[in-house]
DNA sequence: TAGAGATATCGAAATTTCTCGATATCTAAA
DNA sequence: TTTAGATATCGAGAAATTTCGATATCTCTA
C-alpha cells in the first residue's frame, strides 16, 4: 500500500504536533505561509534555483527575537517533523514550507483525529 | 467580535498541540471516537442524562495501559485544553470528545497554519 | 589561503514534562 | 457512620525541552 493511500502514521503526527508545541515555531510556520507580507524587500526570498518561497535563516531569526542558535535548532525541528523543507545555497541556508507534508497532516487531522 | 467568526486563538491551538504531544493521549482521543467500538459491552458507556458517549477514567485506564494516577491527569490535560469534555455522575468521571473544540481545530490548521 | 559572514553544533543551566506510588476526596451502599 | 470503590491531587525522581553563548563548519571573496 503507497503513501497516498496510506495517509500519515500516528507516529509522523505526534512528532508534528511536538514540532507545534511552542509558540515561536508556529509563529515560524506562520510567517512562511506569505513571506511576502512578512519578510520585506530586503529580505532573500528565493525567487530561482526551484527553491521559490525560501527564506534563509538570518531574515527569520530577525522577525523571531530568539538567538541564532536556537533558530537554526527550531528549523531543524520543523524540517525533521517534515512541515518545513531546506536547501542550501552559497552561504544561505532557505527554508520554506512543506505543503505536501501540511496537506496530509489536515487529513490526519480531518480523518484519524 | 463573536467566537464563531474570531474562531480559535494561537495560544488554544498551542494548548493543543501540547496535549497532543503524547502519543497515549492521542491514543485517548481516538479511542473516544468510537465508543462501542474500543469499549466492550461490559463498559460503562453512557446513554442518558445528557452526556451520551461519555466513558469513565477506569474503563479508559484499562485500555491505556498506564496508571491510575497518570490516566486522571492526561484526561485533565485533554480537557484543560478544551479537546475533551467531562461530566461526573454518581462516583465516576465520565470524559467524551467536544466535537466543537475538535472542529474549531481542524479549522485552524486549515485556515490558520 | 585568510578572513568574513551565514549556519550548525556543542555544552550547560533552567524549566517543563513524564510517570509513578501514596494519599486525599467524593459518593454510594451496608 | 463506616467502608469500599472511583477519581483527583500531591510529591518526587527521571527524562525531555528550552534557550543561550561559545565554538565549529561551510562558502564566498579579497
Amino acid at each position: 500500500m503507497n503513501q497516498q493511500l496510506q495517509g500519515m502514521t500516528d507516529e509522523q503526527a505526534v512528532e508534528i504536533f511536538k514540532a507545534l508545541s511552542n509558540q515561536t515555531r508556529v509563529n515560524i510556520l506562520q510567517m512562511l505561509k506569505n513571506p511576502n507580507v512578512h519578510f520585506g524587500t530586503q529580505a532573500h526570498i528565493v525567487k530561482e534555483e526551484g527553491f521559490e518561497g525560501g527564506i534563509c535563516v538570518s531574515d527569520i531569526r530577525s522577525k523571531t527575537g530568539i538567538s541564532q542558535s536556537t533558530t537554526s535548532q527550531y528549523l531543524a525541528i520543523l524540517q525533521q517533523s517534515g512541515l518545513l523543507e531546506t536547501k542550501r545555497i552559497g552561504q544561505w541556508t532557505y527554508y520554506r514550507r512543506n505543503e505536501e507534508t501540511i496537506r496530509q497532516f489536515e487529513q490526519y487531522i480531518r480523518e484519524r483525529l
